[in-house]
Formats: structure tokens, sequence, C-alpha cells
DNA sequence: ATGAAAGCGCTAACAA
DNA sequence: TTGTTAGCGCTTTCAT
């Protein structure tokens, strides 16, 4: 094999004619003959010829990549979101640059402030939360930028969101129907916009109901199975009147976590203790019994922001990249699984400990 | 924020110097004086320069960029291996672009022929098997090439590898001690390497034991949950006496899988059937029982083959760049947790169903 | 210690 | 329809 690049000028050379000839007949210029524009296609298919991406990066001022900045990929949530956006940017031509986060401020300021190297034409944007002034001097950027479930709204990104609010509100209609009234809501980190929404939906949902929200019941969470082990722990040393027959987790991992430590001590689900779980991760179908949770269309969240970012691409660039941004909501869907019932049944067709509540609550669709 | 990105002129302009001045006093060049490099650096800081990675790349032929070549992110093992390759990378100041194959052969050609496109200075490849002839082309490439968990030993790549063929062995080993003899193993896709060197331990370790290997219990497997549940099916169909009354995994995923089927079935594991995965992934522990498995060091086949990338990356460029490379060999090692216990035996603890064995087989250390 | 100038591989404006 | 030329932003000789 060659082991120097073939550059357009060799295989202009080889031809006799022009590098821009060659430059344009690649890109299907209309003046150029068709005759010529065959030649030197098989020419550069014969020699191997490929574009250069620094070269083209460097006049064109695009780099047809994009980056993705997510706070993990060893976590079935992103990986799933990464495969929605690799989907679409694979599709359109676009390599995909990874910045792993892990969750750091300064992983994440590190990776804006080399916005300005322009490896990336645009970015797709996990982020837990940004401070208000970084996201308002972010939106002056020429590069556009999309968020994927956001604290943004209002700002003029492009960003797609889920309806927290609405998918969390199934979850506890759910349960108020299977006659639960003690309901705990195992929150994420509370400066997470999603975490506040989702709980709004918790409390909106209880209120609906009739039943007055306690605010013991609001326990405090990340985004771990250790953090639903330990919320599971503070619901065991509740004395019995005041536990709660069933729980919301704000996402699986802590729904699997709390399920684990909850056997553990001895608790049967869903007898003892019904569990909701969301985001449906894959996972979610691996523990015994299957959570129940709402269930979030994930890659289809990465798939759709990647849309928004390119769809951005071809149309604005420079100063008003990130203006009158679209939004793209997305919805949750509740999927009943094994591990909610009645409580103190052992599953959804067992004995119903309680009455079925004391008013018509709209059925899940 | 300024709208069209400062370069290396604008600094040299404002400062009134030459703008290879800027460029030697960013490389901390020794010749130019101390006070020119700090005025400099503090302008180039104050103006928000940042250097053009395009430009760069392009006099530079290296864009300090690595490319990933990978089947799947949305799967915990290659979740995993991404986030050791990616913590490398970072600290060494590279970026990392992602390129997810599905396991299409489509799709990785598709990739190797973009290598000349010069997007990345190195390549970390895991891929499903590669037409030989293909290799070779390989091998000629100036850009590093490294292989986790490969076909390539002996054609000069860097490579990591895992000892498959001992970590089954430890498997097969722990089930024979536990008093089994009718071990089945469901591989993984035949023309993979890894299956194959594992079912050579799973055979290595029978034979060792003085069991003769049943090709019956040589099940064909692939690489997802489905796979397993298909393998279990078949085992759920052979009559009894024929039935294993343990089974090894090629992976995870389809031990899970199984051990789905199996439950559904009616049969409870382990009494009713021993199952052993392989990789332990992050899920293993979410499945009741929790998976007994063979534990390999998933992150750190990532960060070796990116250390192992990078080290190259720094010294052997050009023609020679996939000779004489090292090979990393990484040793799996059993986990043992609650899908095992002797044949008939409800827990490592209960009764065992048979003798101890006939003879002494290693201790597992 | 610094400036001037060339050139990386490409696109695009300007000529012809 | 094609050739010539001028950069893109940077590093790196070669002068000075």
């Amino acid at each position: 094999m060659n082991d120097v690049p073939v550059t357009i000028k060799d295989v202009a050379r080889e031809l006799g004619v022009a590098h821009s000839t060659v430059s344009r007949a690649i890109h299907n210029d209309p003046r150029i003959s068709a005759e010529t524009r065959s030649r030197v296609l098989a020419m550069a298919e014969k020699m191997g010829y490929r574009p250069n991406a620094a070269a083209r990066g460097l006049v064109c001022r695009r780099m047809q990549a994009i980056g993705l900045v997510i706070p993990a990929v060893a976590d079935s949530f992103f990986g799933q979101i990464t495969d929605g956006v690799d989907r679409v940017t694979y599709d359109a031509g676009f390599s995909l640059s990874l910045y792993v986060t892990h969750g750091e401020l300064r992983r994440e300021l590190d990776v804006l402030s080399r916005l300005s190297e322009r490896r990336v034409d645009g970015l797709i944007l996990m982020v837990r939360r940004l401070p208000r002034k970084l996201l308002l001097s972010l939106a002056e950027q020429p590069i556009p930028i999309v968020f994927v479930e956001p604290q943004v709204v209002g700002l003029g990104f492009d960003c797609v969101r889920v309806d927290n609010r609405d998918g969390e509100r199934q979850a506890v209609r759910h349960l108020l129907e299977l006659g639960h009234r003690r309901i705990a809501f195992i929150s994420g980190p509370k400066d997470s916009r999603e975490s506040r929404e989702r709980l709004a939906g918790y409390r909106e949902a209880l209120l609906t109901a009739g039943v007055t929200p306690d605010p013991q019941l609001v326990l405090p969470g990340e985004y771990t199975e250790a953090a639903g082990a330990a919320a599971a722990q503070r619901v065991l040393e509740m004395p019995a009147e005041q536990r709660p027959t069933a729980l919301v987790a704000f996402n699986d991992r802590i729904a699997i976590g709390a399920m684990s430590a909850l056997q553990q001590a001895g608790l049967e689900i869903p007898r003892d203790m019904s569990l909701v779980g969301y985001d449906d991760i894959l996972p979610a179908t691996y523990v015994r019994p299957q959570l129940t949770t709402v269930h979030q269309p994930i890659e289809e969240m990465g798939a759709a922001a990647a849309r928004l970012l390119i769809d951005r691409l071809s149309r604005r660039r420079g100063p008003r990249a990130n203006r009158n941004g679209q939004e793209v909501l997305l919805r949750a869907a509740l999927v009943q699984r094994q591990s909610t019932a009645p409580p103190g049944a052992d599953r959804l067709g067992g004995f119903v400990g309680q009455g079925q509540g004391e008013e018509v609550i709209h059925s899940i669709s």
C-alpha cells in the first residue's frame, strides 16, 4: 500500500489537468465535462485518493463532525442516547466525537473551552447544571448547540425534552389506582431539573387524587443504585404507620438499588412494597420482579437531538446559530411489569388490600 | 462573545510581533525570551485564542485524535471498554472519535476506508472477524492500529487480549468441584475467536477432570439474551438423562437470557440448574440469583489498548506503524455469586447431590 | 531572539 | 469547460 496519502495534486498530475479540475470533478461541479469528470473519478479511485479532512475543514470551516457531551457511556441510559445520536450522524455522513464528563463541571467547562478549536461543527450537550452565566455566553457561540433534557427552555437553544411531569404523573396514578396512598418519591440530585419536574408530577398526581403529599416521603437521592439502596434503608427504618407502601424512583438505577436492598431485608416485591422506576433502561427487565417503570424513548432522544443539530447546521451558521431554537417534546409512558401490585397483594391479579380509591382517576393510555 | 475565532495572527498584530513568534511562544520554544513569551501568553489568554485543530492537523499531519471502532455502545460491555479508552485518551489530551459498527462488515470497511481521511491518528479496533486479506493490508497502513481481543496474534499489530481459555477453565473447574458432570456450553458465534478459545478452555477443564466432552452439550449461540433463551429452550427439551445440570455461557447476556427462560419454565436456579456467565458486566448483579461469572477487567482492556496506541503514536509513525506490536495479556477470574450450587442443592452450602468428583482438581486461586 | 516566507491539501474566486 | 491563483491558520525552515 502507498505510504504517503494521495492528494488531489497527485491525481491532477497523473491526468495532466489542474488540481482544481480534480476538486471540481469530485464535487460534481456542473461546469465540468462529463468525460473529464469520469476520468478524474476513475483515476482518483484507482490511486486510492481520499480527501484530507483537515485541509477541507480548514478552508470550509467545518469538519463534518459533531460532538456529544455526555456524563457517562457505560451506563445503559447514556449508551442508548449515544446509539441514537450515532445512527443519525452516521447516516448524514458526520463523524462523532465523544466527550465524557462524568458529571464533573471541570470536564464540562473543558469541553466548552475547546469549542473554538473547531474540531466539531456542533454540539449535543447533556449536562447536569451549567451556571446561568455560562449558559448565556454559550448562546452567543457561533456553533450550534443542542441540549437534551434541559434547563434551557426559553434561551433560544434547540433542545429535546421529555415530558417528565406527565411521566411521573402516570407512575403515581398507576399506584393510586392500585390503592396505594402512602407513596414515597426517591428523588435525583436536587439541582437537577428533571428531578424537580418529576417531583412536580408526583405531587400533582397525589393532589389530584386528594392525597396530601407528605414531605417526609420525599427522599433525597442521586443517580445510582447505591442511592436507591440508601433510600430503601431509610424507608425500612420508618415506623410501620409512616412507612410507604410504594416507592417511585427518579430513575431505574435507583429503583434497582432499592429493590435489591428491600429484598435483602426480607421484603417481597411487590407484595410488601411496590416499586416504580423511570427511564426503562435495558436492565429493567433483568431484575426479578421485572421493573414497572416509565418508558422514555431514549434512543429517539439522541436521534432527535442529532436531527435538530444537523438540520441547523445545514442552514443557520455564524452568530445566530443558537437563536430561535426548536424544542422537540417527547412523551413518556408507563410500562407495567411485575414490581407493582395493590398493597399487600402478590401480583396485580391478587387480592386487594384496600379499596380502589376515593375517586375515579383517569385511565392510563 | 467574539463572533469569529481569534487566530494567531490577531494576537500577533495586537502585540506588534510576527505570527511565528506567537506560535513559538505557545509551543514553549526555548529560543523565545521569557518576557515575550509571557506577553504573548497573556494576550492570547485575554483575547481568547484557541488553536485551530484543522490548521494544526494539516501541517503537523496529526489531529490529536484517536478513533474507537466498536460493535455497540448501548451494551454494558462495550460501554465499559469505551470508558476505559476515554479515560486514557482524555488524560493524554486526545479527542475520541466513535465508530459504531453494529457488527456489520459494511460499517467496518467503511471506517477503514476513511482511515486515509486522517481524522484520527490511530485506531482501536474491536471487530468480529476481518478477512485475512484485509487484515494484512491493514498492517501496511501508516497509522497505528490496536486490536482488542483479536484474531491477529502474530501479525505485528499491538493488541490486548484476555486469557479466554484460562477464564473458561476456571468456570468449568468450579462446576466440576461442585460435583457437576454434565455441563453444557452455550457458545458465541462460531467464527468468533473468543468463542473458540473459551470452548477450548471448557473442553480442557473437562478432560483434565476425566470427563469426556459431549458434543451434544455444545449449543450454538450469539451475543444476545435471545440466544441464551433459545439455548435454554433446547436444554429443556432434552430428555432428563441427557440434560446438563449446569450451563456455562459465552457471555453474561446469554447467561441472563438463559436464566430468564429457565425460570420462566419453572426451574429454580441454582437448585435445578447452575449457570455461569462470562464478562462480569454491570447487570450481572442485577439478576436474581446474582450471576456467577468470569470477571474480565473490561475497563482496563480499553485503557490498556489506549495506552498501547498513544505509546506507539509517540514513537513509531509511518510505514512501520504496525510492526512488532506488543501484546498485553490480561487475566480473567471467576467470581462466585449465587447462580451455582452442587447439583440439586439450594445454595453452595446446601446438600451435595453427588460426590466431590473422582479426582482432585486444582483449587481456584 | 525574532521576522519573513514557504507550504500543508484543499476550495473558490477570477481569468481565459 | 478548464487553468491560475489566492488564501484557510498553522508550523517550520531560513534569514537576520
